[in-house]
DNA sequence: TGTGCGCGACGGAGTCTTGT
DNA sequence: ACAAGACTCCGTCGCGCACA
């Protein structure tokens, strides 16, 4: 937070949603420019020490099977935001070739941070891989497919929700629906599946070279598809909502801000 | 236990489609 | 004709599985 006030060679406005900015990174960062960053969102210095405050408040509340009220929740939204953009911008300054290994590095520890959120809250979370049987038509087993999972929720030992968490949907929201369907299908149970998404916007280029605007990767056409036709997903959440998931009448059903999700993993 | 290999993470950039 | 939107592909790395 600091740094952006001080250390920073630039802040660009996005030319089409004027509320993402763009940070630029001075020589140390190569002259980097970051991902596209919310400021409806991302706090600053002055505001991210009391709301630091006021999200562990939150946290307390939520332990304790308490919903926390609008304020407290929308201050929920705008933490996890804010620290996981700080983690990813910050390796954004990283060198070109260092790229992929900073995205892979990202997406770990969104997935780490969500995990230690929900194990604060006194609820068992584990990533790994689980083992699903595959029958024949006598029941017998004929090997296990084993999936891995971003995360697993339990309850006395019993696992309860299986869920996906990403940075962003991108072109791998099918697989959160395929893989749902086959689970239900391999085992005949139907075990809840949850999806955590952090956005859906990457930086794009204007018809002006110099200039940035974003773009949202979300595929709708998908989502609406696997939804009516396969089977719809037990909660999707986002920290920075698209405005058509609000304002899309199917969208809107199964698409939440991630407040909803730790509202409901709490009760 | 050690080794090798396949897979999937993300986000920039590309192509294709639709709209004005 | 041009812009915006929708969708797809790609690169590099480390993890984890399979097998010896």
């Amino acid at each position: 937070m600091d740094f952006i006030d001080t250390g920073l060679q630039a802040k660009i406005v996005s030319q089409n949603e004027t509320h993402y900015q763009f940070y630029q990174y001075q020589a140390e960062g190569h002259y980097n420019i970051t991902r596209p960053i919310n400021t409806r969102l991302m706090y600053d210095s002055e505001t991210f020490e009391a709301s630091a405050a006021q999200f562990l408040q939150t946290l307390e509340q939520l332990r304790n099977r308490v919903t926390p009220d609008e304020q407290f929740r929308q201050g929920m939204i705008q933490t996890i935001y804010t620290l996981q953009q700080s983690i990813g911008a910050a390796l954004d300054a990283l060198p070109s070739g260092q790229s992929n290994q900073a995205r892979k590095i990202t997406g770990d520890l969104f997935e780490r941070l969500i995990r230690i959120l929900i194990v604060t809250l006194d609820i068992e979370c584990v990533s790994g891989t689980v083992q699903v049987p595959v029958r024949d038509q006598n029941d017998e087993v004929l090997f296990h497919s084993s999936y891995q999972h971003d995360l697993l929720i339990g309850e006395a030992g019993e696992l309860k929700l299986i869920g996906f968490v990403k940075t962003t949907s991108k072109d791998r929201i099918d697989k959160v629906f395929v893989d749902k369907f086959l689970y239900s299908k391999l085992t005949d149970t139907a075990l809840p599946h949850i999806a955590i998404f952090l956005n859906d916007v990457q930086r794009k280029k204007t018809s002006r070279s110099d200039r940035y605007g974003i773009s949202a990767t979300f595929l709708p056409g998908h989502f609406k598809a696997y939804t009516i036709k396969l089977n719809p997903l037990d909660g999707v959440y986002y920290c920075d909502i698209r405005p058509n998931m609000r304002t899309d009448a199917l969208l809107s059903q199964h698409i939440q801000t991630i407040d909803y999700f730790f509202c409901r993993v709490s009760n």
